[in-house]
DNA sequence: CTTATTTTGTAATATTATAACGTATTTGGG
DNA sequence: CCCAAATACGTTATAATATTACAAAATAAG
């Protein structure tokens, strides 16, 4: 599968950026003292590997591939520890997980879902930032977390529909 | 219970908004020619009647005292109908479902959610929409639908804090 | 080395949601 | 009114997602 740049996003390069990720992530984990551990890190690989957002359970059908002793909550604290380091995100609409593209300044992700191919770009964009927060702002209200998931089509699957 | 107005939102005043909004709902499905049967306004009579979001299973615990025949399908298919008669939203992030504030014309529901009174605020903001837009238009995206749930502390929450 | 902390194993179970199929009710046409 | 079609609901089972609780092992700290 010579698998070059997947839907509009090339987030998916795939030779390499798994890779990338990784040691992305051990760098990170270093310097902040945290432990990535090789199941921790296997299971940020699995997610990473996925063309999409995958859910807890398929990662745990490839993770027995290797450690047949997994089960459920070995993969949901290896989500929890990820998703606490920003490693990793949930996209609550999917009940799915992806790896975070900007994994080095903390942030919570928003997301384009195509419906089509179902792959999910995290974008990140002030103005949509600063609208959250001025709206949130008028209701006097303390922005603490924000999910923002956008589903439709992406241009990619638009043009092949066409 | 003498509720006047819970947290922030003034939207509980509880008296005479449920029956209030039931009303609006039988409008609306009059109109529309789909029907509002007596299950169909039990439940959503019960989404009203709680202060906050409310699970489908607890909906279907109080929807057992009066149908002690009522199974998950019972509840779900009506929560299936309400939405899409635009009656209710589903809060993703929760797996909870409130009434529609503005249940006359189509939208998605943008919620600020309080992490500790855990009521949560329909807003609507046509700034944040349009953010949204061209946040996704930037990247040749078409959207269909948008969740946007923001998490924190409503100001009443705040001010008891403090 | 020993203790405390963190991580993982393991079994059981909770929570949320859907599938599949049958029955009853409602609707619309003759 | 009666029949056919569509819609709604009942019922059982099960799928999919996620957590609790406790024991064992590995790692870090003193």
């Amino acid at each position: 599968m010579t698998e070059t740049a997947s839907g509009w996003s090339g987030r998916h390069d795939h030779n390499s950026c798994v890779a990338d990720a990784i040691e992305t992530a051990e760098s990170i984990c270093r310097t902040r003292g945290t432990r990535l551990t090789p199941l921790r890190r296997k299971v940020l690989e699995l997610i990473w590997s996925s063309h999409r957002p995958i859910g807890a359970y398929a990662v745990l059908g490839q993770l027995r591939d290797e450690r047949d002793n997994a089960a459920p909550p070995t993969v949901y604290r290896a989500l929890d520890f990820l998703m606490e380091e920003g490693l990793v995100h949930r996209i609550q609409s999917l009940n799915a997980f992806v790896g975070c593209s900007e994994p080095e300044h903390a942030h919570a992700g928003m997301f384009l879902i195509c419906q089509t191919c179902g792959d999910a770009l995290e974008i990140e964009d002030d103005k949509l930032d600063e609208a959250i927060h001025n709206a949130a702002g008028a209701h006097g209200f303390a922005v603490q977390r924000r999910m923002v998931e956008i589903t439709g089509t992406c241009p990619g699957c638009a043009a092949k529909a066409a």
